[in-house]
DNA sequence: CGACAGTTTGAAAAAATTCAACGGAAGTGG
DNA sequence: CCACTTCCGTTGAATTTTTTCAAACTGTCG
């Protein structure tokens, strides 16, 4: 099981500037794995970087427990236009978009090779019947989820390119943080592209604006290693307008 | 009970333009609220247009389910940022975002006089027990308005702001005709300033591209009253891009 | 090595915002 | 009912921000 992690932190990073090595127990957020396995099969699967969990059009059978890696969600419209809704790590729960539906609307891939448990969707409402505290929190991760998406719909609308790209920086350093890795410097798992779809913005937006941080010295960043030097300048700059061009 | 609908339609109304007084049982959104009222107890608001349900930093102690009226929900971050990031109107369930706090971040305020029934969400756990087709209810509910979320999330970052105000019209359109009333001509509950939070946009922006769909012959607008002359060019012009100054 | 996807930067263009002014509608209080 | 105020909506012009287009550069991988 550590084995696992410890592969997840190793792979796909060369300078590996991952700090405190400590793996935290299960973050809040997700489901209990053993709660979950009392009632169900819960199944393992691998998956190297850039495949995908699921893809829209698949039939919807079951949400998926992250337990090592990372990945992004992303949703596509009839017409074509897609974009990344959210980004996930350990602790975070996958599918849930397609609860209610036959069919997944998004796909989800992995950025860096990860560890997801299967979730049968059925059995977990099954399993919901003979433990309340199974259901109440499967409303709380949908809930969570939600406010999630809506903390960053205020941001699109109030925020500017820069500070957008700020309060990103300062979200993943906090989830990386969380997870008991070094929120001063880690990797970006994803591209320039796949950030600036999230942030609704174009990937050159986000070049410019990680430039101009850096300019500032609240950063250092080569391709995908950041390193938040000074992290209070970071959220000052996440909230009002500090331009010097 | 069909008073109140009654009520609602003619208030703040004044030319009236609701073709179809057909009112539909209710729609597949919400709750069955014959089934919630076998499990516990459902009691009615009423509120006039202005006026909050809930507001960010109260305890949350209940959902909703809008039984008529139109409603926004609210997001503020701690900074004063504010942002709508929903509308609602009859068969919707307010409230949700809560679930899993203690306290509401979110406000929801009445556009116009509302109806709703309160639903208290340690009852509906408890009911969910008993009947699970609730609790998959719930998480149904749940998912749908997150799938609502991040549809609007791909419209900001793939449209412009006309498309997006084209959009937006074509689903009020929607909406309205979902509960039976037309589709071609109704009321916009809300001010400019709110569908330009909404869509991420300045009122004077949403202005423009309102009166510049207007000059397309597509739509009619005098202040809230929306007449949509030409569907599918309208629809044509939330897709695609079609600029003539 | 060579191809290639991802990143960076500059300059020009487009889009949206800001600032400012005005007109109209709704509400208040005499 | 009118005067007055306030909020909302509209429009124009200048400005800012972001995007687009183009080119160059950098690691990665076969």
């Amino acid at each position: 099981m550590n084995a696992v992690i410890q592969e997840h932190n190793s792979s796909s990073i060369h300078a590996a500037p991952v700090a405190k090595p400590v793996v935290r127990p299960a973050p809040g957020a997700g489901f209990d794995l053993d709660a979950l396995r009392s009632h169900m099969l819960v199944q393992m699967h691998k998956l190297e970087a850039g495949k995908a969990l699921y893809r829209a059009g698949q039939p919807f059978r079951s949400l998926f427990l992250v337990h090592a890696g990372f990945l992004k969600n992303t949703l596509v419209s009839e017409d074509g236009r897609e974009r990344v809704t959210a980004f996930h790590m350990r602790g975070d729960v996958l599918g849930t978009e397609a609860i209610g539906t036959s069919m997944h609307v998004c796909s989800a891939v992995a950025l860096d090779s990860s560890v997801v448990w299967e979730v049968p969707y059925t059995c977990l409402l099954r399993a919901g019947a003979a433990d309340p505290s199974l259901q109440a929190r499967l409303a709380d991760i949908l809930a969570a989820e939600m406010r999630n998406d809506r903390r960053w719909m205020l941001a699109q609308s109030t925020l500017g390119a820069e500070q957008r790209v700020a309060s990103f920086l300062l979200h993943m350093a906090a989830r990386h943080e969380d997870l008991g890795f070094s929120g001063r410097r880690f990797m970006l798992r994803m591209s320039r592209m796949d950030i600036a779809s999230f942030l609704a913005l174009k990937h050159e937006t986000v070049t410019r604006a990680l430039s101009h941080l850096a300019d500032l010295g609240c950063i250092r960043i080569q391709l995908r290693d950041v390193q938040i030097t000074d992290p209070s300048r970071l959220e000052q700059l996440s909230q009002q307008n500090e331009r010097i061009h």
